[in-house]
DNA sequence: ATTAATGCAAACGGTTTGCACTACT
DNA sequence: AGTAGTGCAAACCGTTTGCATTAAT
């Protein structure tokens, strides 16, 4: 699936072609289509479609919601982006440039950080021989407390 | 935590005491929220906000979506409910009796299984050791093919 | 009598949809 | 010209909130 074996400096994704990406299949590139793109351009990790709607609008204040919501789909299809669900419930996009990597989210103190896939394979290796099921690491949410905040005294 | 060390066959909470429960904590007892814990007797595993209120309207037609959340609320202080956010990022309760357990979610097919502490094992070491991390079970949500999916040439 | 809890209705926040209009190709 | 994409506004869906009223204690 990967072609890189190791998980070195993850590296941004071509987003310097979308256009003729788009165009080989027969879809535009639009002012608003190159905002987005502008804007995920210098994106790594995840943010959720309202972050996005806002950072679109500090480029473009006149960026419109759907627009923004109906090109992320559209780059999902490319699968230029991935998406899922965050701690709080909301969409969470992923920019695929990086290594695909769960999230490991502190309920005391808020914080998020992502696992790669060496710190992931003790659960895809164990669900993979109990249930033979095969763990999407991109869609990997663990949560609880961080070293942290088990350490306080839990104020 | 628990006071069984196994995991055999999960057994319900003890909802015929909630009464008391609230009493002792000076809060009322109510025809809805009799309504409310009828069905959560009833119910094992994880169930959205909206089903529940839907499953109150079948006992009671009448039943009005806020006094359900605010109830859920009070069940989650009592410890008997815990939430997480479900594959589609709608809030999920858990009746808590079922020893806390994560989700195993396949996105081809749509089936959610439980992970129990053991199967969950190899994911709370890893995180604890790697991070100092203390993975909170009933948080845990892995999306992914299931063995059958998998198995399927994939439609 | 207290005051927790309810019913109602409106608000909310993120996301989606319908549709006429615009503009990329 | 043809049709993908946009802007807008309204709808949606689950959930939350304010407030006057009701009812458990």
């Amino acid at each position: 699936m990967s072609s890189n074996g190791s998980f070195g400096p993850a590296r941004a994704a071509d987003w310097s072609n979308v256009r003729e990406r788009l165009r080989a299949s027969g879809l535009r590139w639009t002012p608003q289509r190159r905002t987005l793109i502008e804007v995920l351009s210098r994106t790594n990790g995840h943010v959720t479609g309202a972050e996005l709607v806002e950072r679109c609008r500090e480029v473009d204040p006149g960026t419109i919601p759907s627009t923004v919501y109906r090109t992320l789909d559209v780059m999902e299809d490319l699968g230029l982006l991935s998406h899922s669900h965050g701690a709080d419930g909301r969409e969470e996009f992923h920019v695929q440039p990086v290594a695909a990597h769960g999230h490991l989210h502190c309920t005391s103190c808020g914080t998020t950080w992502e696992i790669l896939a060496d710190e992931a394979a003790a659960v895809v290796d164990s669900m993979q021989r109990s249930r033979g099921f095969a763990v999407d690491l991109s869609h990997l949410s663990i949560a609880g407390q961080c070293a942290g905040c088990s350490a306080k005294p839990a104020g």
